[in-house]
DNA sequence: TACCCTTGCCGCAGAACTGCGACAGCTAAC
DNA sequence: GTTAGCTGTCGCAGTTCTGCGGCAAGGGTA
C-alpha cells in the first residue's frame, strides 16, 4: 500500500489484515518503488496524490520494470480528481476506486483483481503431501482424516503451506500469523507449532514441520 | 556505520543486527577511515555531518582509495542540509536517506545497493563444487545428499561459499561468524573447521577445506 | 636429524535451545 | 452465570551445541 496519509493507512492496513492479506506499507512513492523491487508485492494499491514522486509516475514506473511489470495495479483517486483520466487507465493501473470508497468494494475489487492475475493466490485449496487446508471450508484434512485446528494453528499452517520448505523464523511467523504489531512471547510460537504438530499427528505418518536449530520452522519432511 | 549520536548508532546497530547484518561502528570519519582500510566491509553508512572529518570528506577519500573504490557508500542526511548537493550524487554517494527515515526504507535501500553491487550476498543460493547451501530452507547438501550442520558450522560455511578460495584469518572468521564483540579463544576456530570437515566428507570426495599454514582457511579443493 | 611452531582432534562440562505439560485469563456461546 | 475452547506464559527436562584444554601428529627450518 502506498498511501501518505497516516488515518488512511491505518485505516486501510486495519482492514485489510482483519481479511486476511499482509500489508506493507510505503509512505510515498519513492519509498513505493524502493520496497517493490526489493521484496514483490501481490498487488500494489496505490493512492493518486504521493509526496516526491506521484501515483502515476510510480505506476509507469512499476509497467517498465521486468519484474514488476505484471503486478496488479489498484489505484485509489479522489473524486473528480483526474477520475476520467484513470478511467481511460491510460496510467496503467489495472482497477481503481474512487473515495471516499467503502471497504468492502475496495476487498472486493482486490479480491477480483488477485483472482484474474494471480489465481493460486487465491486458491480454495492449499496442498502439500497427504495434508489439504481448504480455505472456504475452513477445514483441515491429513490423508482424508479430519484435522481439527484451533484458529491460531489454522493460520500457521496456512502461512506455511504457502511456501513449503522455507525456514520461517520465530519473529516472521510472529508478524505473519498474529500480525506485525502484537506484543506476544516469541516462545509461544513454539507452543503452537507444537499443538500444531500434535493436532497433525497420525500414527505412521512423519511429522511434517521441521525443527531448525537456531532458525525457526519450516513445513517439511524428513529432518 | 560511521556516526557520532549514539544514541541513533544504537538504534541502527539494534536494527540492522536484527536484520541479519553485521554492523561495525565508527564514530568519526578519521576512525572511520583507519578501520575501512584495515578491514574492508560490504557497505558504508556514512552520516553527513561528523567530528574531524566530514562525511563528505570521508566519501571523497574512499572514492580515492584503491581497495574502497567500489564500496557503496549510504549517507544520512538531515533534512535541508545540503540534501540537493547529496541528491545531485557530487559526494560520491551512491545513495542517500535524508533523516528522519523509517527503519525499513534504510534496510530496503541497503539489501537495494548490496544487491547492485554484491549480489553472490544476497543470493539464495550459495553453490561450490558439489556443494549447495540453501538459505531459504536451511539446507545443504553435496552431491545431492544432505548434510547436518550446527548453526555455526552452517554460518561458517555460508560465509566461506560467499568468496570461494579466499583465505581467512581465524580472526577474520571469528568476527564473520561469531560476530564482533564476542571473547572467544582462536583456537576455536579450528575445532568448528574440523567439525564442518567432518560433517562434509564422503567417501570419495575430496576436503573442500584448504588449511594455509599460519594464514587461515579457504574454501577451496587441495591444490 | 632435531627442534619449534602449527594444526587436527578427542573428550568434557557448561551453555543454549527446544518440546511439553501445566495453568490462569479470556471469549463466546449457551 | 456457567462452561467449553483458546491463548499466552512459565518452568522443567532432555537434547544438542559450544568452547576449551590437552596432546599427538605434521611441517618447516637450521
Amino acid at each position: 500500500m502506498v498511501e501518505d496519509e497516516d488515518a488512511l493507512a491505518t485505516l486501510l492496513d486495519y482492514n485489510l489484515v482483519k481479511e486476511g492479506f499482509r500489508v506493507e506499507r510505503a509512505a510515498d512513492g519513492e519509498e513505493a518503488l524502493l520496497r517493490v523491487t526489493e521484496e514483490p508485492p501481490d498487488l500494489v494499491i496505490l493512492d493518486w496524490m504521493l509526496p516526491k514522486v506521484s501515483g502515476v509516475e510510480v505506476c509507469r514506473q512499476l509497467r517498465a520494470g521486468v519484474e514488476t511489470r505484471r503486478t496488479p495495479v489498484l489505484m485509489l483517486t479522489a473524486r473528480g480528481e483526474e477520475a476520467d483520466k484513470v478511467r481511460g487507465l491510460e496510467t496503467g493501473a489495472d482497477d481503481y476506486v474512487v473515495k471516499p470508497f467503502a471497504m468492502s468494494e475496495l476487498v472486493a475489487r482486490i479480491r477480483a483483481l488477485l483472482r484474474r492475475t494471480r489465481p493460486e493466490l487465491m486458491d480454495e485449496q492449499l496442498e502439500y503431501a497427504d495434508l489439504l487446508l481448504d480455505r472456504a471450508r475452513h477445514r483441515v484434512t491429513r490423508g482424508g482424516a479430519d484435522v481439527h485446528l484451533g484458529p491460531t494453528e489454522y493460520r500457521l499452517l496456512d502461512f506455511l503451506m504457502q511456501r513449503p520448505g522455507r525456514v520461517f523464523s520465530r519473529e516472521r511467523l510472529l508478524d505473519a500469523v498474529w500480525g506485525a504489531n502484537t506484543y506476544v512471547e516469541v516462545r509461544t510460537v513454539d507452543v503452537h507449532v507444537g499443538r500444531l504438530r500434535k493436532a497433525l499427528r497420525q500414527p505412521g505418518t512423519p511429522d511434517l514441520i521441521r525443527t531448525v536449530r537456531s532458525a525457526g520452522y519450516a513445513l517439511d519432511e524428513e529432518g
